[in-house]
DNA sequence: CTGAAAGCGCTTACAG
DNA sequence: CTGAAAGCGCTTACAG
């Protein structure tokens, strides 16, 4: 493994004109550049980052921080992070471990950023004090543990208005919710019917987690009667897909007799038995938005606290328009 | 952000002795440990990996190298890996970039070691070349672009030729592959059928890729009548679930028309519209003895040269008996 | 344009 | 048990 100091030797210059004809400087004659670069190559020459590191205070290196890959929203996320980071001479290094631990790993690799993404709703105060201690740039993709924390955003309520607010269009009055975890959809959900005049009852709300097996053993379950909800909307995209198979089984067709939004929108959407109708934010804003955010922090340029994503709505085939209930 | 020369300073002992008590060294007296621990705590000092890595040539962490998170074996392996590696305080960190890129990511960062996972069967002589250059500890697992190399090897041979004689035992006669991709699976897959006296046929293989939009797509393509394939087998979990949509949607019953056999081991395989009979390796299996091997690289204790898996049968509903042809 | 020097934050023989 | 010194492989003012 050569160094720079033995390039020197080997190339007749001094060890920090090698650095300087390694970084392209201009305080170099093009002559002693090829020399060295040519030298480097010949030798297999592959610069320490880490030394680099150390003597720049600079990483080029973004913390990624993943929550759960079971959910292919993140897998598609992580890709697109991937890709533009790498448009601004960026990697991203990923780690799996839990965030208490990854955020230490981070930080002692002196990434230039730290990116969090997922669902952060269900931790503490506690948490979002240790991330501020980090003092280096912090981004939270997804919901923040706090608010003023800079982020990026997800208007998850207004996503789920979206979709309350279609079904009412297609003529449903009784609308359900599959998933019971995440607070502010739920919440979002009961203020949209309240604001639309639209019936609530409690049994309206399968309590659910956000796996495809959750989603399925519930709609497997639920009673359905002529005066339980025309239509549904699924808190994300697994429970969904799950939800849909349970209704197959039991025979109970959809869009015909029930009608359903699946939150999150991704391609197997629309591969699912019945093309899901969607509501849910565009993934390559997220990232770009993402990566305009977290270089601005890095620059200490001012970055707004938090940028909001708004989710759209997708039709295709899943919901039904009721005339008459 | 604090270092051990101020701890020094704060603590009153010299830096060489904040660095051993902060390592537990047994040369420092539990008092002075004691003492220098606390003012660490107190300023919330955080080591720097990147000096500690650059001092002593080691890192603690195994790049991983990804190269496609739609399949969820591969999110489900990654998710091992960081389980049994911690276990082994080691940190492993992921990249999503192009091999040939993340190749130099990860030598620049001195990771200890190297893994490299899904399918490198595409990947040309030139690229072994360079890895075998990279003078790293680098593992290979799931298929190696050269034998030789330090690799987890996947018998997919032997897998494919488990689902052939099961298939064979059930009493059937004709039987397809679906998906032509992957050069090991094509070729046990006739070698299989010749081994066992059973027709062959060109229309017998389905061309496709590994995707579920491809399996779905050939499979509502293709014809079916009574001369051909009473079973087939999928080349991985995304297009066999794809393909069993497919025939759903055309109306052919699976197992009683057709039956199916998937390769890749999952738990989503048994939550398709018919829980898919699978063939596959272990997961974890494969996970315990990649970290087994990295570590005797790491170590430059002996290691075999490849770690052979073999994949298993599990027979769930989507396979019939068929008791004449 | 080139080079000597100091420094990034750690570890590790080596003396005491 | 403690500390001074050299070193890991780089960068970056500063002189020349």
């Amino acid at each position: 493994m050569i160094t720079i100091k033995e390039i020197a030797k080997l190339s007749g210059v001094s060890f920090s004109t090698v650095s300087k004809a390694l970084n392209n400087s201009s305080l170099v004659t093009a002559a002693t550049k090829r020399k060295v670069l040519e030298v480097a190559e010949q030798y297999g020459y592959s610069k320490n980052l880490l030394a680099q590191s150390l003597a720049t205070g600079k990483s080029n290196m973004i913390g990624l921080i993943w929550q759960d890959v079971v959910n292919p929203v993140y897998a598609q996320l992580a890709m697109q992070f991937y890709h533009y980071f790498r448009n601004h001479d960026y990697e991203v290094v990923m780690t799996m471990t839990p965030p208490e631990q990854a955020v230490n790993l981070f930080k002692q690799l002196r990434v230039d950023g730290l990116i969090f993404w997922g669902d952060l709703e269900g931790k503490t105060n506690q948490f979002a004090k240790r991330l501020r201690e980090l003092k280096m740039p912090v981004l939270i993709v997804g919901s923040s543990p706090d608010q003023n924390f800079p982020s990026i955003q997800i208007d998850r309520k207004a996503g789920v208005r979206e979709a309350v607010s279609y079904f009412q269009q297609q003529g449903h009055r009784r609308i359900g919710m599959i998933g019971s975890t995440q607070e502010s959809k739920v919440q979002a959900y009961k203020e949209a019917l309240l604001d639309a005049g639209l019936p609530f009852a409690p049994e309206y709300i399968v309590p659910c987690e956000l796996s495809w097996e959750r989603g399925y053993e519930a709609m497997m379950n639920i009673p359905i009667h002529p005066n339980s909800p025309t239509a549904y909307i699924g808190c994300n995209n697994l429970l969904t897909r799950g939800a849909l198979r349970a209704l197959k089984e039991r025979g109970v067709h959809v869009p015909e007799e029930i009608s359903l939004i699946g939150y999150d929108e991704l391609p197997e959407m629309a591969y699912a038995e019945v093309p899901l109708t969607t509501v849910g934010p565009s993934l390559e804003e997220i990232a770009v938005k993402t990566v305009e955010s977290m270089i601005a922090l890095i620059q200490m340029r001012d970055v707004e606290a938090s940028t909001w994503i708004t989710p759209v709505l997708n039709v295709r085939k899943s919901v039904m328009r009721v005339t008459k209930d």
